[in-house]
DNA sequence: CCTTGTTGGTTACAAAGGTAACTAACATCA
DNA sequence: TGATGTTAGTTACCTTTGTAACCAACAAGG
């Protein structure tokens, strides 16, 4: 007899959370992989620009919450793909001011109709209902 | 006049999943990371031979779906932490039977509970209606 | 001015993970 | 028993990320 159940990592929460964003990432990921080149971080900065307009590194990291050297190689492998601008700001010579490029606005547009009609199928494959509690859930739970 | 909303990132699912998982993944992590100095992978491959008892490198790969080498490098941390034992197979000396020893039963043991006990603070606070509900679907989104 | 401390951004280094190539052992079939 | 292919596990290499150190520019106070 066995007065406590043995504990299933199958159904942890952690584990689960880790094998379902493994998985929708993955899915996701080829369109700004596959299509452009770009790694997670990349297509953060590009649409923290292309959402906000001219931004700083600073300013992208604080928004986004992204440290500041994944910024900077993030912004450096944009430049090198023509999708950025950078140009020194008159009032402080550290800092640049950054902004999409032609290409990089193209690619914004791409990738942010991608990411609404991947949560439109999302939206359908759920149910409306529980899209939406999930969506609050995640977001009670990103918050710790 | 705008017939389409901005997407907004800060709602978009595959992002809520990642910062939901990175924040509970580092919440728990303290327990396997700060108390015995093991990476995710280690206390998953503890996991299974604490609940499953001896088992191969290949076995443990293809039950908890982690790759070969990753197995490898896992075992091999381990097992410095005399956490487990290998003896080779007597059927096939290619294979070994790896089996905890009892500090690893130990770690097993602790860690398991603060597992459940994880589980439990989180239903508390998510209520046991919406832990369930969360659970479901991450498990749906797990699979595709 | 001229120190002292702070800030924007980059670079250096080390830790982890993925992929491919490899070694040794096994299995099959002639 | 010997050639061929497969399998268990490890190693080598490369990419990505985190941390700390760093440089240049700014700000504040004397």
């Amino acid at each position: 007899m066995q007065t406590e159940d043995d504990f299933e990592l199958a159904g942890f929460t952690p584990y689960l959370l880790t094998l379902a964003a493994e998985s929708q990432s993955d899915v996701f990921s080829r369109n700004y992989r596959d299509l452009y080149g770009m790694l997670r971080t990349e297509w953060r900065v590009l649409y923290h620009l292309g959402r906000y307009g001219e931004l700083s590194a600073r300013e992208i990291s604080e928004r986004a919450r992204i440290h500041k050297t994944k910024v900077s190689r993030a912004v450096r492998a944009l430049e090198e793909k023509r999708f950025l601008a950078r140009v020194t700001s008159d009032t402080d010579r550290r800092s640049e001011r950054l902004s999409l490029r032609a290409p990089g606005r193209a690619a914004f547009d791409v990738l942010s109709q991608a990411a609404r009609d991947y949560e439109a199928a999302l939206e359908r494959r759920l149910g409306k209902r529980d899209a939406r509690t999930l969506r609050r859930l995640l977001k009670r739970l990103a918050a710790t």
